[in-house]
DNA sequence: GCCAACGTTGGC
DNA sequence: GCCAACGTTGGC
């Protein structure tokens, strides 16, 4: 099992989209950058705890956390003319490009802005404060304590 | 396979 | 809206 941290516009898909979802389930789909979707395709797993990142938005930070329901499976979005994700080089047979599935688990009562985990000297090495634009991204098992812990 | 040009992400 | 960082494209 690892743990993840998916970045997510909250004014394209927010934790509260994922919570209000009908079936109870979202679909974390338009990815596409190589190295995060080979992350999500060879390495996210079904269970997997996820923290649910908003990006380009007023509180910048971790909002909740989420859970995998179903590992990777093709894209849908990338076969679709209309979508935004369409891309054209990519076909059945060969997928280029993946999603899974999630599970709303919970939002934070106060999110953790970007400034909070800047300033926690256990998180120097996250991968977020490292290369700031992958958009999935490992997250160790003392970082993912050590966020919990700033929750309470 | 290098690398310049270009496009996108995302914090501020 | 600016701009730094960095991923992608495409000519050679």
């Amino acid at each position: 099992m690892n743990y993840w941290l998916f970045k997510s516009e909250p004014d394209e898909y927010s934790i509260d989209d994922l919570a209000g979802e009908p079936t109870g389930q979202g679909r974390w789909d338009g990815i596409r950058n190589y190295q995060a979707r080979n992350l999500l395709r060879d390495q996210v797993q079904v269970d997997d705890p996820v923290f649910f990142y908003h990006s380009s938005c007023k509180q910048v930070g971790i909002a909740g956390i989420a859970q995998v329901t179903k590992a990777a499976y093709p894209d849908p979005a990338q076969y679709d003319p209309q979508s935004p994700y369409f891309d054209a080089k990519a076909n059945t047979e060969a997928p280029r490009w993946y999603c899974v599935d999630l599970r709303f688990v919970k939002k934070f009562e106060n999110p953790i802005s970007l400034a909070r985990l800047k300033a926690e000297p256990g998180l120097a090495a996250m991968v977020l404060l490292k290369q700031g634009r992958l958009s999935i991204q490992p997250v160790t098992d003392a970082q993912w304590n050590t966020i919990l812990a700033l929750t309470k």
